[in-house]
DNA sequence: TGTCCATACTTACGACGTATGTTTAGGTTG
DNA sequence: CAACCTAAACATACGTCGTAAGTATGGACA
């Protein structure tokens, strides 16, 4: 027999908080937020569900903890680009991201503790609006223009029940059959006539309503 | 003794699904969708939790109902109104109602069962959009970009742990103390500057956000 | 007056977050 | 190498959740 030093043919891998995070994430990405409680977590580190609580104050804290690890998954501005195609390429970052983690749109974070990556995200994107030319009260305005734009997007695009154009197009064309045509004519029209067209993906619209609000914010820079 | 059949000192009201629906919103609206439970509920209608299953098929059938109830509060946009006017008005009237349900922004209802009044409010905006001029496509452009922007508006509103302006400026006030300043120095500034300024209300952004969009939907359309 | 059935109540189950207490394994010290 | 300390694991338990399944009841119509 082996000593007793190295009973254990499994060595115990030691927990961390950055593990717990990343675990959970990988939880949320596949089944939701509702799919993440305690003990499955604990199932999927190979750990009882108590044992996460020496990492992570609790689920609260788990949760703002993932949010601020989708935070810094985002691309920052790039200093080098101007300001408006610097805000743009971080906006569809950030779109891309928030789709990746659907579960993150719900996620309040931002207000009540906002983690470093989180801080050190906004920072940036004020800096670059406040570099290219933006009063205080303007960069103000367009950092709430643009984000409850992204937020929105994600989450309307998230409430959509497919993804695959394929998908969409049975959806849409089951939809149509059951809709009361007299009843909402427009509906029906903007369905048949335009969702069942090949090549319809909602997430397209992004970079319209995003353009828009670009182009309206550097109207408004200009115009002071 | 009085006959049997007056017996009852306190006649049971019946339930039925609008009485559920409606004890259900002012219960998720004090305390938010966690303080709705079923038990709670029941409770709010003198009732077992489980009598409430006779008139709502489960949980999340509730919670439909309940956003498509919010949906009904909705302002239509008038008829009698330009386009502009007509949906700036009910975009106000929308982000109103979605304050007043601060839980109705995480509910996804839209996409997966849409209840009568959600579909007849969807139809009305987008009919208003194709009577002022708009095409299918852009019409379409139009509903993801404002109601994107006001889900989103309403989400970060909603994620701010405070509401009155002297709330806001004590919190902001603790923020701002204890943030590096020399690490966040756009956030700094913003919130020294902006925040901090008196008369200073989040939900005044949502206007400018507004108009932005709805002038530049505007331009879309001449363009065209 | 008798029958039926919609609607209410009762009981029970498995899963949840987490408070509390106990065990253990890995590093430090003599 | 043995004795000890402590961080991090496990184990147990409580109250609450959504809801399945079975039972009781009272108002409407025969």
């Amino acid at each position: 027999m082996a000593s007793p030093r190295r009973a254990a043919p499994e060595a115990r891998v030691r927990l961390n908080r950055d593990r717990v995070i990343e675990a959970a994430v990988k939880l949320a990405d596949v089944g939701g937020l509702d799919a993440l409680t305690m003990r499955r977590l604990g199932e999927e580190l190979n750990v009882e569900a108590m044992s996460i609580y020496n990492h992570v104050a609790n689920k609260e804290d788990l949760i703002n903890g993932m949010a601020d690890a989708v935070f810094s998954e985002i691309e920052l501005p790039s200093h080098s680009d101007d300001w408006k195609t610097a805000i743009r390429k971080r906006s569809i970052s950030f779109r891309e991201i928030l789709a990746r983690h659907s579960w993150a749109t719900t996620v309040r974070d931002s207000g009540a503790n906002p983690g470093a990556a989180t801080l050190r995200h906004h920072d940036r994107v004020i800096g670059t609006f406040r570099n290219g030319g933006f009063s205080v009260a303007m960069a103000a305005h367009a950092f709430s223009a643009v984000d409850s734009y992204i937020y929105g997007f994600a989450m309307q695009e998230k409430s959509l029940p497919f993804t695959t154009p394929e998908e969409v197009a049975a959806m849409a064309e089951i939809m149509l059959a059951q809709l009361p045509r007299s009843e909402y004519p427009y509906l029906a029209e903007l369905t048949a006539d335009y969702v069942l067209k090949p090549g319809y993906f909602y997430g397209d619209e992004f970079l319209v309503g995003l353009d828009l609000i670009l182009d309206g914010l550097e109207a408004m820079r200009n115009a002071s």
